[in-house]
Formats: C-alpha cells, sequence, structure tokens
DNA sequence: CTGGGGACGGGGCCC
DNA sequence: CGGGCCCCGTCCCCA
C-alpha cells in the first residue's frame, strides 16, 4: 500500500514537472512567435510609413507646383487688370474701395484632384492709420495663457509685415507677397524627428485674418490700400496653424500627421459684387488632413489672445499687431445667421467682415482612438479632432478660471461658438455647430464620397442609398424617406384640396 | 414655376 | 451632463 501511495506520488511529480516543462515550452513558443509578429508588424507600420511619406512628397510636389503656376498666373491676370471671378456668391458684396484685407495676393490651388496642398497666405493687414477711425485696433494686453502658445498673429499695424520668406514669388505689385509653402522642407524635418523620437512636427498652416472682422460697414472702410485692387486681386484671412509635436501612438504606429496635406485652400477671389472667398478648408480625414482649422469654444471673455506667429513653412513669422484676434458678438457671423449653408458662406462672411481675426483654435490636440465605424468619424487612421481637444481644453480652462462654463443652470447657454459667438446648452453641440465654420466633416459615407459634418446627416444620407423610404403618405401613397418631406407633401395636398 | 429630393443646421428629447 | 437621435425649417438643385 505504502509502494503504491509512493508510485502515485511519484507519477504525481512527474505529471507535474512534465506538465511545468509543457507550459514552459509553450509559452516560450508563444514569445517566439509574438516576438516574430511583433517584429514584422513593426516592420510593416516602417514601411507603411516610409510609403506615406514618399506618397505626402510627392503630393506636395504637386501642390506646389501647381502654387506656383496658378500664382503666376494669377499675377499674370491682375497684371493685366482681368477680374478674376470664380463663381459667384450670393450674400456678399463688397464696395471696391473697402478692403480690409492686407492686399498680399493670395494662392489659390485646385484642391480638385484632391492632392495635398499647403497654402500660405500672407496677408497684410491694413495700416492702422491708413484704416482710419472706422478699424478698432484692439488687442488684449493680458496675454491669453490659451494662446499662449507659439501661435501668433498679428495685425500689421504700422508694424513690418508678416514675412512669408521662402519661395517667395516676386509679386508684381508693392506690398504684395505670397509665399509657396516650402513644404518639402518643412516634411522632412518633419519625418526627421519623427524617426527620432517617433515626435512627428506638424505645422499647421490655418491663416488667419489679421485685424478686427467686425461687420460694421464703417469698418469695411479701411482707407486707401498702398496698391489698388485690380479688378481680380485677392484677399485673404490669413490663417495659421501653429506648429506641434505629435506623438506616436501606443501602438508604434505614427499619428498620421498629415503634415503635408493641408488640402487647405485659401482661395479668394475678391470682386466687388461678386465675392468668393475661397476659404476650402478641405478636411479630408482619409487624406490625413490637418488642416481643420479646429475650433474651440470658450466662456465669455476668453476672446482675447495675444501675440501669434504666423507659421509660414518653416518660417515662423512673428507679427506684432494691435487687432485683437476675436470674433465679436456683433460680428457677421454672430447674428444668429450663421446658417453656414456651407463654408462659402462662412468665406463670404469672413470677407464681409474685412478685418476679420480670429482666434487661432489650433491649440493642442490629443491623439484619439480611430473610430471604425462607417458612421464614425472617419478619422479611422490616428487622425486628431482639434475642436474636441480645444473644447476640452477650453472647458478645463473654464473650469479652472472659475466654473465660467460649469456655472448656471442646465438651459442656459454656456458654450459659445469661438467663431460666431452663438451659444449653445451642451459642449457637443457647439462642437457640431463650429464645424459648420472650420468645414469638418467626420463622417463620410462608405457609399459615395459625400461627408457630412454630422453623424445623424450621414445617417439620414444613406437612405438615398439604401432607397429607405419609410413615410408614407396615406393620401397618395407616395413614401418619402423623411418625415419633414412627408409633411410638406401632405402640407401641400391638402392646401390643393381645399 | 412647381414639386421632389438632398443637404444642412438648430433645437429638443431621451437615456 | 454628454451622446445619440429625431424633428423641423430652410436652402438649393433638378426634372
Amino acid at each position: 500500500m505504502a509502494d503504491c501511495m509512493v508510485f502515485h506520488t511519484q507519477i504525481a511529480s512527474i505529471m507535474e514537472v512534465l506538465a511545468n516543462s509543457a507550459v514552459a515550452e509553450i509559452s516560450k513558443l508563444v514569445d517566439d512567435d509574438y516576438a516574430v509578429f511583433r517584429l514584422e508588424i513593426t516592420q510593416s507600420q516602417k514601411e507603411n510609413r516610409t510609403l506615406r511619406r514618399k506618397l505626402q512628397l510627392l503630393e506636395l510636389k504637386v501642390a506646389r507646383e501647381r502654387a506656383e503656376r496658378t500664382m503666376r498666373e494669377r499675377y499674370r491676370g491682375i497684371a493685366r487688370g482681368e477680374g478674376h471671378l470664380t463663381g459667384g456668391h450670393r450674400n456678399v458684396v463688397k464696395p471696391a474701395g473697402h478692403n480690409g484685407w492686407r492686399n498680399d495676393q493670395p494662392i489659390s490651388i485646385d484642391e480638385g484632384s484632391g492632392t495635398s496642398t499647403q497654402h500660405v497666405i500672407v496677408i497684410e493687414s491694413v495700416d492702422a492709420e491708413a484704416a482710419g477711425p472706422g478699424v478698432k485696433q484692439e488687442r488684449s494686453e493680458g496675454e491669453d495663457p490659451r494662446h499662449s502658445r507659439d501661435i501668433q498673429i498679428e495685425a500689421a499695424a504700422g508694424v513690418a509685415p508678416p514675412v512669408s520668406t521662402e519661395d517667395l514669388t516676386a509679386a508684381p505689385q508693392a506690398r504684395t507677397r505670397c509665399s509657396i509653402p516650402e513644404v518639402s522642407g518643412m516634411l522632412n524635418a518633419a519625418l526627421k524627428s519623427e524617426k527620432d523620437a517617433e515626435t512627428l512636427t506638424v505645422t499647421h498652416r490655418l491663416l488667419h485674418t489679421g485685424s478686427d472682422h467686425r461687420s460694421d460697414p464703417e469698418r469695411l472702410v479701411l482707407g486707401p490700400l498702398v496698391c489698388p485692387p485690380a479688378p481680380g486681386s485677392d484677399y485673404l484671412p490669413v490663417f495659421h496653424q501653429s506648429q506641434r509635436t505629435v506623438h506616436s501612438r501606443g501602438d508604434g504606429d505614427v499619428l498620421d500627421t498629415g503634415v503635408d496635406d493641408l488640402s487647405c485652400s485659401y482661395d479668394t477671389e475678391m470682386v466687388p459684387g461678386n465675392i468668393s472667398l475661397g476659404l476650402e478648408t478641405q478636411t479630408d480625414l482619409s487624406r490625413g488632413d490637418w488642416n481643420r482649422y479646429s475650433s474651440s469654444i470658450y466662456p465669455e471673455g476668453c476672446l482675447d489672445k495675444k501675440g501669434e506667429v504666423i507659421v509660414v513653412d518653416e518660417v515662423t513669422v512673428k507679427v506684432e499687431g494691435d487687432a485683437p484676434p476675436t470674433w465679436n458678438a456683433d460680428s457677421h457671423l454672430g447674428d444668429g445667421h450663421s446658417q453656414g449653408r456651407d463654408f462659402l458662406d462662412y468665406r463670404g462672411s469672413l470677407e464681409t467682415n474685412l478685418n476679420v481675426t480670429t482666434n487661432s483654435p489650433l491649440h493642442a490636440f490629443r491623439d484619439r482612438n480611430p473610430v471604425s465605424t462607417s458612421m464614425g468619424p472617419s478619422d479611422s487612421h490616428g487622425r486628431v479632432h482639434f475642436d474636441q481637444v480645444l473644447n476640452s481644453n477650453n472647458r478645463a480652462r473654464a473650469q479652472a478660471q472659475g466654473g465660467g462654463v460649469t456655472s448656471g443652470s442646465s438651459k442656459e447657454k454656456r458654450f459659445f461658438c469661438m467663431f460666431c459667438n452663438k451659444g449653445f446648452r451642451c459642449l457637443q453641440k457647439v462642437e457640431i455647430h463650429q464645424r459648420v465654420h472650420t468645414g469638418e466633416n467626420p463622417f463620410s459615407c462608405t457609399q459615395c464620397e459625400k461627408r457630412f459634418s454630422r453623424q445623424d446627416q450621414l445617417k439620414m444620407h444613406l437612405k438615398v442609398h439604401t432607397g429607405e423610404r419609410p413615410f408614407v403618405c396615406t393620401h397618395c401613397g407616395k413614401r418619402f424617406s423623411e418625415r419633414s418631406y412627408l409633411r410638406i407633401h401632405q402640407q401641400k395636398m391638402h392646401a390643393a384640396l381645399v
């Protein structure tokens, strides 16, 4: 019996040893395989990045060539005094002499091909003195910590205009300055940093206008320009984006910064009677656009900003100005009619408010987990939603400032669009609303290339593809995809019967 | 000119 | 309070 027990004990110990060894072996195999897979994944990611960079470089080259060509053509046109109309704009007519923009000539780049472009257009702001009393040169003296980043805008009131240095095409007009971004260099820098420390330096170029933007018509009278605009002269608000560092994601994949894919076309064609600012912010996330003129909400009283840096490619232009980069409540956009049918309207509004200065909303960002659902924002490549970041930051900031955002009743509109000052009760609402201004359309249709700023809009749009028409007219049997269509239809039928 | 359809923005409700 | 969803109104395009 004792022998039997000993035998069993020995068997058990042997089994245990065998089991342990098996586990160890399996673990080793798993570890080895994991290491191999990890290596392969890493290599694949590196290859992807390399290819992406090459693609971006190519796109940048194309964009730059196009920009140069466009600018040359434009200047030719201007030299000939040709008007250049880029399609009608329905809501703004700007008197010929009322030029609030600096008369630098913008660069118009066709984004139709979807190639990445970087447009850096520096528009010199009107001299304060020349602007006359109608132009209010405001500037907050206190530095808003929100804008203490390396973003500085300046309305050049008597200050040397922002110098967009490199690749400056000689402009035929005095005080006309155009800058085609030296994208390649910037990209290289970015790539280098990316390689070095998995960090990507991104230069955002969102050109901001440089001065006051009141809609007051008096403000539009900015005094004589040094160079009167030709009929086809172009004026452009100088947006800018700031340089920022993007850290790689934890999975080893670097954020697709789209550093070269700033498909922002700041095409401004300002023609008296037919104004199209052409400020296209194509936030094609799928192409890695970083030029999203992202916005931020702000609690009241946080509009001031001082000293921004206009980043012109690798050239950071720091200008000192007096105009506050603020969207004022009484601006054109703030009249509660920011219906903003599309961004063109916004452009028009910008043009109406010739002295527009915007807050640079690109303050910070965070990485964000990709959303892979078709209904989700199409930032499935790790793009960044600046607006959300900004809003988050602003909210935190506001709270830190004494609960400005959080105070008040729930019915109170405590979140304000930084573009039009429109108030919203909910943070998300203002985030969505600001897409009206930013042009951000994070929701893309999987059936077509259409993009939408809101998920429900995409959902509604999908009915076009699915043919879903759940709303049926009880009288004629007609089917409609939306209830409002049915209602309108029934109203008309009722009116016809009556 | 009219109606249908699509797009889009705001507001409200519900969870 | 935020997110999702829905409704509504409006504008625009097109047949």
